[in-house]
This record gives C-alpha cells, structure tokens and sequence, in this order.
DNA sequence: GTTCCGCATGAATCGATAG
DNA sequence: ACTATCGATTCATGCGGAA
C-alpha cells in the first residue's frame, strides 16, 4: 500500500474544512505561541489568542475521529511578569466545545533557553496537552516502552555514544544484538514526563521541536497506514516523522516560503517509499531515546 | 534571638483570622486534594474544591507580606477519564483575589506511584504554584545553586586529570588561573523543574512531601529570622525544615493526631535551639541536592 | 579516523530607552 | 502612561576545524 501525504499552503481554518469528517487518527502540532515568531506568522496577542485558536480547534474536532487523540505543544509566556492565562482558558473552553482533556504531558526541556532575572529562573517545560473526542481511543503502550533502571539506562547510553554508527552498518553482529537483548529484558512502561533536548540550529525553521516528540505520540497514539495531521507544520518535523512510520500524513503552513520547503524533501521520499518500501526502516525503531 | 514556633489546631479558616496581617514572609503548603484522602480529611469533592479554597486563600493574602511569596503544591486528580480543571479554575480565581501567578514550578517526581492503567501512564509530576501579592518580592537564587551540566564536569574533570599537580605547583600561574575560572562556574541557575524523589520517611502522613521541597523553596524565598506558614501542616515537614533552617514556623492543622505528633517532636527542638543554637545546622547546607 | 576544543545560537525575560 | 525595540544575561547542543 502507497503512503499519502498531502500538503496544504493557507490558514488552517479555512484549509481544514476541505478535510472530511471523522478522517484523522492523531493531531500532533505545535502552534504558533502567542506573540513569538512575529515575522513570519501574524504574532497573535496573548489575550486574543483563545479567540483565534477556538475555530481551529472546533474544525480538528471535527475531521478527528472518534478514536483519535489530539496533542497541542503549548506554553504561556510571562506577561507583566506574571504566567499568562490563555492556556487555561483555552482548555476550558475546548471541553465546552466537547473535548476531553485526558492528560497533561510534561516535555521538560534539558537544553532550555539560558539567561537570569532577578525574580525567575529559566523556563525549562512545555505542556503537552492531551485531548480526545471520546473516553475510549487507540492507546498502543508498548511501543513506546522505555528502558528500566540505571544500569540500562547508562549501559545504553555509553553504547550509543560510541558504537550507534557502528551499530547500524553491522546489523545483525554482535553488538547489536547485545543492544536488542537488553532492550528485551530490561524495559518498562514510561510516565507523562518526557526529558528531551530541542534541536539546534539545524532546521531553517525558528521552532525547536525535536524529532523525538512526534515521533514518541505518533508511535503510542497511532498504528501504519494511519492518518496524521499536522495543522500547523512548520518545518514539518511531524509530516517527516509520519512517512518515516509508515503512517499517511496531512499537513497544513500558511507561511509559503516552509511549505515549498517541506514540499521539496517529501517529493524524494515518496519516491524511494515506491522504490524499496521494505529497506526504508523507521530512523530510530530500537527505541533508545531518552524519555522518562 | 529566639526561634519561635506556633502551633494551631483547628480548621484553617478561622485560625487563620488569629494571624495579623503582612505578617509572613513565606507560605509553603500541600492542601488535601479534592476527593484524597478521604479517611483523614473528611475529603472535599473537586467540584466543591476551588468553593472550599477560595476563603482560606483569601486570608492567606491578609497575613502574607507584600514582599512574600505563597508555593501551592497540588495536582488535580483523573475525573472519570479526564483531568479536572479546578486548578485552573482556582487559578483563575485566586487571581480576582489580587493574586500574581508569577510562576508554575514542576516537580518532577522520579519514584512516582506505580500501577499500569490502559489508556494512561504514571503520573510523575505535581504543579509548584507561585503566588505573589505584588511583582516585587524576595527572592535568593544564590542560595539555592546547583552544580552545573555536563559541559563544565567533563571540561574540569580532563584538566584535573591531566594538569593536577601542575596546578598545585604552579598557583597563581596561567593554568591555576584558568581552572579556578571554572571552579568558580561550576555552578549554575535552577530551572523551573524540579526533580526530586519522592520520600515516604513520614509514613503516619499518607502525603509524600519530601523535605527537599519546602527546604528548596524555604532556602530561595526566606532568610533566617522570616516566618514560614503553612496552613495545612500534616506531619509537618515544613515546619521542622523552617526550624533547622532557622526560620519562625507557623503551622496549623485540623487532625488532632498529626497536630500532637508534630508538637512532640517540635518541643526537643526548641530546647536545643537554647541550649547550643550555633551549632545546630542545616543537614544540607552544601546545597548538592539533585533539583535541575 | 578519532577525540577535542571553540563558537554560534536558540518558542526566554527583564529593564532601560525611545517614540 | 503606554507600547515598541534593543541590549544583557546565560547554558546545553551540534557543528566545524584542529591536534
């Protein structure tokens, strides 16, 4: 079966009425945060920006379906040195329009922004809000399984520091098959706090959103030839992600200049998934990320 | 001077009608959550919480000191599948009452409770709301440093290898100069999250406060001589952390058990504090406790 | 090929300065 | 008084060049 992936240039809002209902397995986005990022998105004021984003979110309850989750990367800024409320109301007014607020992730940043205040230390987390349109939704737990304790937390990491290249070319001698067997033995279920590090300068793209994050809900929230949708896509971190996973993608940008871009990367892929679907393995199916 | 220590048994809200005004410095306390602890505290139902909060909050702000800060540890529990929001609700409340949300710390739980539930995982983390009555307020960051990532261990640890007794030779020299430049770094800021483990020394209170909660939190917003309130003391890990660091304590609770055991094991205290108060001191002075 | 060091750069936040 | 812009602060990370 072919993977899908289908990009949109415009507003989500009026994008995401095109889409049908009940279509989509698993939202993962990051929307623009309130008054960041003013040149290339509108900059939406924080006390405006239940308003706009409520729309938005009525249409995603909309194409989601009844099993689906959907998963927003927030976080209030400080306004007036004080935490800004717009997150909260937000959640409040998404349950009115029948959402579930399920569960409240914790992405706790280990490279957070530096810089000191007289009365604040740096910010080191973003909520991952989890909401669904019914109590019961595809949950597959053990994908996303974790390894135990620190013995196999610091054996593994001192492996794939030195060995991951090595690793992946020698498939099937002996050290990785070392790796597999503990991840066997030694594994347990996670919690709601993830310890991941943004990525860099690497991205052209201003927003640090590390491959780990989609990667993590797209693993537990979906299963292949699901359908993910990404209303805000950015550099397009989830779409990538998606494919990687075998799983259909939708995204949406309203900036023209990210869309090309993640239009270009995703043509190549397409065409080496018709090639060789077999050989095009998910980057990082042994699980050795760091999530706690 | 004399450190001085009141306790009251009673229901908050009206002991806290006794307490002058602007008279705490620091208000540190983990209120019984909605529907917990049903057995001891008669358990509040969560719709009925931010009703039943609001009041007690309402005098906290009386008795506070507009340069003081208020710390809420709480969390809201899973409502039939779903998070309940009266936290944001108290929050959005508190903040009618004059309130600043300043900040939202984390306490990122490292032994959180165990269990395996089909659509959710452990919850591994609390909310450590900061109130303040005015955006200028007391605030220590010094005291509550900690040693500093990964970088500056790896960079001291080469040169203490290779360079140790050169250093020790040559003080004063290029190389001495050099490293005590880092020594000195060798600390860094906190962030905003937290992440301790959770202690169960006080096993006749059924809430885990590990004593490096209030001891953080006591060491950044106070300094010797203030006064630490906490309104809903429980085995009173607050107020013994507020002695040892040399604070006056005010604690109130409503269960004549835990009211009895904590005034028992304050009165051995206070003795000794007359007898030799130079040398009783804090147990981790250092400060080389894990909070990230 | 390694390992190592130097450097730029962030979903930040505050306070001062300018219109 | 109220908003817009700018500099200073500070640390984990990944890259490129060097030993």
């Amino acid at each position: 079966m072919e993977l899908k992936t289908d990009l949109f240039l415009g507003d989500s809002k009026k994008i995401l009425k095109k889409l049908p209902d009940n279509s989509v397995d698993l939202i993962v986005t990051s929307p623009p945060y309130a008054d960041q990022r003013k040149d290339t998105y509108g900059g939406i004021s924080h006390d405006k920006y239940v308003e706009w984003f409520l729309p938005i979110t009525k249409e995603l309850f909309r194409v989601l379906k009844p099993t689906g989750t959907f998963i927003l990367n927030i976080k209030e800024k400080v306004v007036n040195g004080e935490r800004s409320t717009y997150v909260m109301e937000l959640i409040i007014e998404m349950r009115k329009q029948g959402w579930f607020w399920t569960e409240e992730f914790i992405w706790h940043k280990k490279n957070c922004f530096p810089g000191k205040w007289p009365n604040r230390f740096r910010d080191a987390w973003e909520r991952l809000l989890q909401f669904n349109k019914d109590k019961k939704f595809h949950m597959y737990q053990d994908e996303v399984m974790v390894p135990m304790g620190d013995w196999a937390k610091s054996r593994l990491k001192k492996l794939s520091e030195t060995d991951k290249v090595r690793d992946n070319s020698k498939v099937g001698s002996g050290f990785g098959k070392n790796i597999s067997n503990w991840l066997e033995r030694e594994k347990a279920y996670p919690t709601n706090v993830l310890h991941l590090a943004t990525e860099c300068s690497n991205k052209n793209h201003s927003a640090a959103f590390p491959e780990e994050l989609p990667e993590w809900f797209i693993k537990l929230f979906s299963k292949e030839n699901d359908t993910i949708l990404d209303p805000f896509m950015g550099s397009g971190t989830t779409i990538f992600m998606a494919n990687r996973l075998k799983r259909h993608a939708i995204g949406i940008e309203i900036v023209r200049e990210y869309y090309s871009m993640v239009k270009e990367q995703i043509e190549p892929v397409q065409l080496y998934l018709l090639e060789s679907k077999e050989n095009y393995e998910p980057i990082k199916s042994s699980g050795g990320y760091a999530v706690r």
